[in-house]
This record gives structure tokens, sequence and C-alpha cells, in this order.
DNA sequence: CAGATTTGGCTAATGTAATTAGCCTAAAGC
DNA sequence: GCTTTAGGCTAATTACATTAGCCAAATCTG
């Protein structure tokens, strides 16, 4: 039996696009053994289980949510700066939302969890973005909780279907990148 | 064999209270069958199955939390409105998380689903908060959105523990509210 | 290079949970 | 009281996750 050549990351890429493709819910040890042309327990020699292959799937969405934004918001400042992180939040959610729910209702397993490293990151590119305004250093950590409760928000209902009735999403999108700077122009 | 007496409310009811109290991940036909004193197949005769089951849970929450926030809401107008409309919801996620969790992800089966019936119900009371604050028609949508995004969010990342790092969480969610005042005051 | 070791596949077996089939009796209606 | 229906039950099936233990391919070492 030739060997399939697999990697912990090859594995967890693997499951990132699988649930991205399928649906997070519908991401099983088999059906991922059998995208990668093996048999079931083969994957554990790889990831220690399903939680942990979730974990994983969390870390590597975070980590690459973290990469985009940081990347969208490059050169830009004040509004421009939420818009393009905003903006490339969503398009990441929209375009992955399988391994974006995996990031959903993880708990990190310690302080070396990577998955909370990532986290740190992705929440570092937008403290990058509340440079650009004029924020007492008190309100900081409440301007980075809004931030992320409304982009969070918004991505996950319109990944869950939430938004159902009339107007356009995306205008209600720029819309709510336009008030957030209102307000946090106006603080 | 005497009767247990069981019915679909009965048995959604104990759904609900059982996914708050361990998680609704931890939820099964087994634990529930176990609560209600009956085998696992007598669920069947009041439930069509699990994802049936998480459905019904599912439109129960919503239609809680549309009373919980209609009944908060009654007799204020602009931002008391907004402050009791978001409290009450954040709270009524909080000490219901389980069913809370249940309305994630569900997508209508028809026109008749009571969980979207459920929702729209919530969405009117929001919209209740948002005829306080001059908004032009055409904005009313956005801005329904925006709210929605925001308490989902911030309710949503809170229970799953999102939240880690300093400042204290009541805190954050009052300054959320005097943001969004301020917000939609200022269109 | 031969032999030893580690690594990464595999089959087989176990445990848990959802679901279905089919039985059997308590409750409700006549 | 007799019939019907509704709501329990046991038993069987299925789908997964997971573990145990085997065996060959890579890799390392002398």
């Amino acid at each position: 039996m030739p060997r399939a050549g697999l990697d912990p990351e090859t594995v967890v890429a693997a499951g990132a696009a699988l649930a991205d493709e399928t649906g997070f819910a519908h991401l099983t040890m088999g059906s991922l053994a059998q995208r990668l042309g093996v048999r079931t327990p083969s994957l554990y020699k790889h990831v220690a289980g399903l939680e942990d292959l979730n974990r994983r799937i969390a870390a590597l969405a975070l980590s690459q949510a973290a990469d985009a934004v940081g990347a969208a918001v490059q050169g830009y400042a004040g509004r421009d700066a939420l818009a393009a992180a905003a903006r490339a939040f969503r398009a990441f959610v929209v375009e992955h939302p399988g391994r974006y729910a995996a990031t959903i209702g993880v708990e990190p397993s310690g302080p070396d969890d990577p998955a909370a490293a990532a986290g740190q990151r992705l929440l570092g590119a937008f403290t990058a973005v509340l440079r650009g305004y004029e924020i007492a250093e008190s309100d900081v950590d409440h301007a980075l909780r809004l931030l992320r409760s409304l982009c969070h928000g918004f991505a996950t209902l319109q990944a869950a279907d939430g938004f159902r009735w009339s107007a356009d999403i995306d205008e209600s999108f720029e819309w709510l990148i336009a008030f957030a700077d209102r307000g946090l122009r106006a603080m």
C-alpha cells in the first residue's frame, strides 16, 4: 500500500476546504478521509480526533482572516481603513463559511493554543484600525468589542441566511460601515 | 406501563431547558428521553427527529426572545427603548444560551415555518425601537440589520466566551448601547 | 548497503447516537 | 363493554468516532 504523504497541515487544509464546500456541520472524519483517498482511522495519525481537527481548522481560519484583514488595511487610515477591514473580514467569511463556522464555540485549550494566538492577531488588525480614530485609552477595549460584534454578527447572520427580507445586503453593509465610522469619529 | 403524558410542547420545552443546562451541542435524543423518564424511540411520537426538535426549540427561543424584548420596550421611546431592548435581548441569551444557540443556522423549511414567524416578531420588536428615531424610510431596513448584527454578535461572542481580555463586559455593553444611540440619533 | 526503527497506512472491533419497524396496552370514543 | 387510536416499549439498523493491533514503506545507522 503506497503512502498518501499526508501531514497535519494537509489534513487540516483539506478539512477546511471540505467544510467550506459542504458546510461545517457535514464535516466528518469519514468524508475527510474519503476526500484524501485514505481510510478513516489513518487520519488519527495526524490529528487527535474530530475535536482536535475542529480546533485546528478554527486556528487556520482565524489566522487567514487576520492575514486578510491585516493586508487590506495596509496603507489606509481612518474611515478607509475601517471600510477595508470590514469588507475584507466579511469577504473572508462569505468565501470560507465552513472554516469560519469552526471558530464559533472553540474555547482555547490552554495558554499555548494556536487558535488563541490567531485570534489575537485578528484582534490586532482591528486594533490598528482604531488607531486612526481619536479614542480614549479607556474606550479602546469597548470599541474593539463593538467592531468585533458588528462584523461577527453581520457575517454570521448573512452566512446563516438570516437576512431574508427586502433591501440589498451589500448596501446594508456599506451603511453599517458608515454608521460605525460616524460613531467612532464622534467620540 | 403507565403513560408519561407527553406532547410536543412538553418535549420541546424540556429540550430547550436541557440545552440551556448542558449546552446545545450536548442535547441528544437519548439525554432528552432520559430527562423525560421515557425511552428514546418514544420521542418520535412527538417530534419528527433531532432536526425537527432543533427547529422547534429555535422557534420557541425566538418567540420568547420576541416576548421579552417586546415587554421590555413597553412605555419607552428613543434611547430608553433601545437600551431596554438591547438589555432584554442580551439577558435572554445569557439566561438561555442553549435554546438561543439552536436558532443559529436554522433555515426556514417553508413559508409556514413557525421559526420564521417568531423571527419576524423579534424583528418587529426592534422595529418598534427604531420608530423613536428619525430614520428615513429607506434606511429602516439597514438600521434594523445593524441592530440585529450588533445584538446577535455581542450575545453570541459572549456566550461563546469570545471576550477573554481585560475590561468589564457589562460596561462594554452599555458603551455599545450608547454608541448605537448616538449613531441612530445622528442620521 | 543491511538491519533496525519509526512512521503512516490498513483491517477489525467497540461504543454511542439516530432512526425505523413492529408490538402491545392505556385511554378515549361509541 | 367494544373499538379505535395514541403513546409507550423492545429489537434491529445505520452512521460515526474512536481504539487496538498488524504490516509495509521510509528513514536512519553502523
